[in-house]
DNA sequence: GCGATCAGCT
DNA sequence: CACAGCTGATCGC
């Protein structure tokens, strides 16, 4: 759970993912991703007012995230107030005063980046007279990934980041690596696949928790056999047809992810959380699947994606933030000034995990044009747009949809 | 009656 | 295998 509490030392009167106490007073806001942690303060009826009185306060999120939020009533008075960015945009003080510094506006360009967490989901890049800064929400990359973004790059060189603001979750060896995206996905499909073509009455229930983040599974699930997947509601993915496509209020499928309050005992009686059931009174063959993070040390050999917990019920791995190897990458190739913590792990404290980011930075003599790069990064120092693996759907939920979303301002 | 916070649960 | 968020109790305004 985050614990950013919104402002960056180097651009103090904008604020992001915290909306409540000092972040009342900013002059512009941001919202990485649609997740209740990141939303602390965003339904203050304080807030509420501010807004109406100003011409030049705005929330800026992306596309998605503004969906997501808007359709959560509690959220919709936000509709006028909200700014979804494509890619690039320059935040002009004339129309937002964006960042006031030693008693002058100034522009600071801020830059939407994918960050692979939900739908939406983006990390935020602002360039302005206080250097560059890397605000990453929470992310889940790859190895490499970072390399290829494109706008982290300028020619065919890193830009000079002087901090970023990091997603720390796992930051912590005993999370060293979590099997990728993909083979968690395969397993998972696998798992799947092998029930539900014994007959039409075996089903699989996916246990997931009520946040945004398991759409991925939908869409690639939906599109491997031909399905859609039973949810409670599909309000909010109106305007987002490539995950509209994958999902339904129809109980007469083969796949469910939809959620009851007392689901737990609707399983135990062989019902699904939506009640479902044969039309021809069969009664149904239920697997649960519950996503769960696992993680696996430095040397430990990794065991299968999918572990067995009962006689129809299974936990699948699959995570939400990357992991300790994908961070040291992450930052390894960035190479920040500082980096600052969002998160604690469990079990440590912020003066240990600061220790270890120490670890990460740039070396104070170093210069941005001679920064250390290790070894496993340097065939990659190539330029290219992001991908994201062979899996179409993915692309589509966790890039800045462009297409979807305004024309990028490019400046 | 509303919001903030916490325990408990998943 | 520990993320994200719900429900319900309690407290204060």
């Amino acid at each position: 759970m985050s614990s950013f509490a919104g402002r960056m030392k180097e651009y103090p009167t904008v604020s992001v993912d915290r909306f409540d106490r000092e972040n009342l007073h900013a002059r512009a806001y941001f919202l990485s991703h649609c997740h209740k942690d990141h939303m602390k303060g965003l339904k203050g009826p304080l807030l509420k007012r501010k807004l109406q009185f100003s011409r030049t306060v705005r929330l800026y999120c992306s596309f998605v995230t503004r969906e997501l939020l808007l359709s959560n009533s509690k959220y919709a008075f936000w509709e006028d107030y909200t700014v979804s960015l494509g890619r690039r945009r320059l935040l002009q003080p004339a129309a937002t005063v964006c960042c006031w510094l030693q008693s002058a506006t100034e522009d600071v360009v801020v830059t939407l980046l994918p960050a692979g967490h939900c739908p939406g989901s983006v990390m935020f890049l602002f360039e302005g007279s206080q250097g560059n800064v890397l605000y990453t929400g929470d992310f889940r990359l790859a190895h490499g990934d970072v390399s290829r973004m494109e706008h982290l790059h300028s020619g065919s060189r890193v830009k000079d980041i002087q901090s970023v603001y990091l997603d720390s979750t796992f930051y912590d060896p005993r999370f060293y690596q979590i099997p990728t995206r993909e083979v968690c996905l395969s397993g998972i499909s696998e798992l799947v696949g092998s029930w539900i073509s014994q007959s039409r009455h075996h089903v699989v229930w996916l246990n997931c928790k009520a946040a945004y983040g398991y759409e991925y599974l939908f869409t690639n699930l939906g599109e491997e056999f031909s399905t859609q997947i039973h949810v409670n509601s599909l309000t909010m993915f109106r305007k987002m047809p490539e995950i509209l496509s994958y999902v339904t209020t129809d109980r007469r499928t083969q796949i469910h992810a939809c959620r009851h309050p007392k689901d737990d005992e609707f399983l135990q009686g062989n019902r699904l959380p939506c009640g479902g059931s044969a039309p021809d009174g069969t009664p149904l063959r239920i697997i649960s699947i519950k996503p769960s993070t696992m993680w696996f040390g430095e040397r430990t050999r990794k065991t299968s994606v999918i572990i067995k917990t009962g006689s129809s019920s299974y936990r699948a791995c699959f995570s939400f933030h990357s992991s300790y190897s994908e961070i040291k990458d992450f930052l390894l190739y960035l190479q920040p000034v500082n980096i600052h913590p969002s998160v604690i792990p469990i079990g440590r404290s912020l003066a240990e995990v600061t220790q270890m980011l120490k670890l990460m930075c740039r070396k104070q003599s170093d210069q941005p044009a001679s920064v250390y790069r290790p070894l496993g990064v340097l065939k990659r120092s190539r330029v290219q747009p992001p991908t994201y693996g062979t899996s179409k759907p993915l692309d589509i939920l966790y890039n800045v949809n462009q297409e979807v979303n305004q024309p990028p301002l490019d400046c």
